[in-house]
RNA sequence: GCCCCGGUAGCUCAGUUGGAUAGAGCAUCGGACUUCUAAUCCGGCGGUCGCAGGUUCGAAUCCUGCCCGGGGCGCCA
């Protein structure tokens, strides 16, 4: 993935935009470069003209950094060095005049734009590309989410691998990349053989099962329960010496004992493919995949069936994928299971993909994976929208994965990621769970976002009808719980608050949707005023003006380095913060700069800057995966 | 015990490769609606960047040690 060509000029390759781009921070690092060549021929290495935009608005529009690292490496004065390139570089098409007062602090080279210049690199971006440039190197990603499990109804935990991993998926899709989404359902296994037990004995064979999804998770935790009764007990009992609380435990183990033997009778009719068997599981992993659809369906994402692929697809691998790690030395004894070593990579813990028993684990299944995943599905990266608790276990499995080949084709390593990510914490600072101190279920939780945004646009928004208010109520609770959960670092936990990201000011879901209803009102008015927007913006030259235009044109320009940066750090709330800029920078635009009240040149103007903003909001927000609206 | 992650304004968060006076939002205070919908905009207030050393012209950022919080550590997934 390449850098973001706004944030990180150092990255841009020499194949990379040229004069022709309307990336400002593209056009200066040349230009920059140049002048630092010709104004320090000894300078050693490579230069970084180290471009980026001002940090604030005094400084001008960019800066320029190189002189003082420069300076440094060759043991001069850093406003010499400043000094030398000013006098070099050739900036007359682009930019206000620099000069010696140009250079601030220690040899910052502050450079604001030209005002047609700007404009001019406006209108470059005013593509149906909306400056996004295909790919010099185009790979596929697989992503890896949602993480659902078998005969469990979905949970709050699986907001955030799904809503990052589908947003993630959108962003390589949107740059041009091939997007394949995988939902590595548990879905074998002996929990699994568990339920399918349980639910043996609730139906008759030869008869269609009628449960639900919420019965049959009943079924699983009676399983849980009667399999494990009495063991931690037994433990503590043992511990503390105590003869009659032994005995008892120790009666309940037995049963326990007896109800997991009968589970691995079934576990054993699973693998061995026994009809009843199969039948029940089918219809379990039915019911839990049309649910899990229908929630992700919901959530506006991008999952469907077709990303559906369980652990159980990889069942017959496992024997073969084993046999080979042993036969070629890759794995190895130890205690009596398998394990592979991973200490070159920096990893004490070894990678365990057998136990003593003889059966698999999680690992071996991820190992199994990988290898498809890279060497039958074609990935050039493969990123995990997981939980930061199980880092150690993709640090593990990924060197193996490596150790062992099956991260390569034809010779090239495809880059394995873990975009991890925090808990949902409830207020009280613990893992978001109801009042009774149960999980919270995600339809719930969608259920309630809605309500309460239902509520608002019901009281907000007049002259609507009822079907309006309710679709208007979905998209708006949908969207505030899907940016609340995308707009800050994976890596961090927070706290879910409905009354914050229901609050429908600042950086929030909302604050978004109503930017692009306001766009979107501009062209609705028009066109009941008998203005013909298409007409005014035919031919129509984009001037830049005012304070609020200038901040509304050097927002829109960052839009793909800011797709870029996003994909770079497998990070949706660079996008969101991007969104929110322009939607802020828009705002205050629309506040200040009237558009349909303007005449021409300056209607046309504006209407272009309103269209260009609208078109580059809405893609920024279908990238994000949030729903959007036309009135509210 | 070892390892990983986090700690920045009252709260929620940004802070790019080490760069200027550390920025936003919320809250709070004060302004702006005969409107292209105020779910908005403009301004004020608010900071020992967890602590202590070190490197540097320059440290929230890099190094070392420590403190606090969360998580993980081969026979679960």
């Amino acid at each position: 993935m390449a850098g973001s060509p706004f944030e990180r000029s150092r990255l841009r390759p020499m194949t990379g935009p040229t004069e022709s781009s309307f990336d400002p921070v593209a056009i200066l690092a040349l230009r920059f470069g140049a002048a630092i060549r010709a104004a320090v021929p000894d300078a050693p290495g490579e230069i970084d003209p180290m471009i980026t935009p001002s940090r604030q608005q005094q400084f001008g529009d960019f800066q320029c950094n190189a002189a003082m690292g420069l300076a440094k490496r060759i043991g001069a004065k850093p406003r010499d060095i400043a000094q030398k390139i000013v006098e070099k570089v050739d900036l007359a098409d682009i930019a206000e005049p620099v000069t010696e007062a140009s250079i601030a602090g220690p040899g910052f080279i502050n450079v604001t734009l030209k005002p047609d210049a700007l404009a001019a690199l406006v209108g470059k971006l005013d593509t149906p590309a909306l400056g996004v440039a295909p790919p010099t190197n185009p790979e596929t990603v697989v992503v890896d989410l949602c993480g659902v499990n078998l005969a469990k109804q979905m949970h709050v935990g699986h907001l955030r691998s799904t809503a990052i991993g589908d947003t993630l998926a959108r962003v390589f899709a949107r740059l041009g990349h091939t997007v394949i989404r995988q939902n590595h359902v548990g879905d074998w296994g002996l929990q699994i053989a568990m339920v399918v037990w349980k639910l043996a004995q609730q139906t008759t064979p030869g008869q269609a099962p009628t449960l639900d999804l919420e019965t049959i998770e009943k079924l699983y935790r009676e399983a849980q329960k009667e399999t494990s009764a009495g063991r931690t007990g037994l433990k503590i009992a043992r511990a503390r010496q105590h003869a009659k609380l032994i005995a008892e435990f120790e009666a309940e183990v037995v049963d326990a004992d007896a109800a997991l033997d009968e589970a691995k009778a079934w576990l054993v009719k699973l693998q061995s493919g026994d009809a009843r068997a199969a039948e029940l599981w089918k219809y379990v992993a039915d019911v839990t995949k049309a649910a899990c659809l229908e929630n992700c369906r919901r959530l506006r994402t991008a999952i469907t069936e077709e990303s559906w692929a369980g652990e159980s697809s990889y069942r017959h691998d496992l024997v073969p994928l084993v046999d080979d790690l042993v036969s070629r030395g890759v794995a190895e004894e130890s205690d009596g299971a398998l394990v592979i070593r991973v200490e070159e990579h920096g990893i004490k813990e070894p990678c365990m993909i057998r136990k003593r028993d003889g059966g698999y684990l999680y690992a071996t299944t991820d190992l199994a994976a990988i290898r498809h995943r890279i060497q039958m599905l074609g990935a050039d990266r493969a990123v995990y929208c997981v939980d930061a608790r199980q880092s150690l276990h993709f640090k593990q499995v990924f060197a193996a994965a490596e150790k062992a080949g099956y991260a390569s084709r034809n010779g090239e390593v495809a880059k394995l990621e873990h975009a991890a990510f925090g808990t949902i914490l409830g207020e009280d600072g613990a893992p978001f769970k109801t009042r009774s101190g149960e999980t919270v279920r995600l339809t719930d939780l969608l259920d309630e976002a809605i309500e309460r945004a239902s509520a608002v646009v019901a009281d907000k928004s007049e002259g609507l009808s009822k079907d309006d208010v309710n679709a208007i109520a979905e998209a708006v609770g949908i969207a505030a719980i899907k940016y609340a959960d995308l707009s800050s670092e994976r890596i961090k936990d927070y706290v879910f608050d409905f009354d914050r990201m229901l609050a429908f000011e600042g950086n929030t879901g909302p604050y978004l949707l109503y930017a692009l209803v306001r766009l979107k009102n501009i062209f609705r008015t028009a066109s009941e005023r008998g203005v013909d927007a298409e007409a005014a913006m035919d031919g129509a030259e984009i001037t830049i003006a005012e304070p609020e235009e200038k901040q509304l044109a050097l927002a829109l320009l960052r839009y793909p380095g800011a797709l870029a940066a996003t994909a770079e750090a497998l990070e949706p709330y660079k996008l969101c913060a991007y969104a929110y800029d322009l939607a802020t920078a828009f705002s205050s635009f629309y506040k200040n700069c009237p558009v349909l009240k303007a005449e021409q040149p300056t209607l046309g103007s504006r209407l272009r800057l309103c269209h260009l903003t609208q078109r580059v909001l809405a893609d920024a927000l279908d990238a994000l995966g949030l729903p959007t609206v036309e009135r509210m």
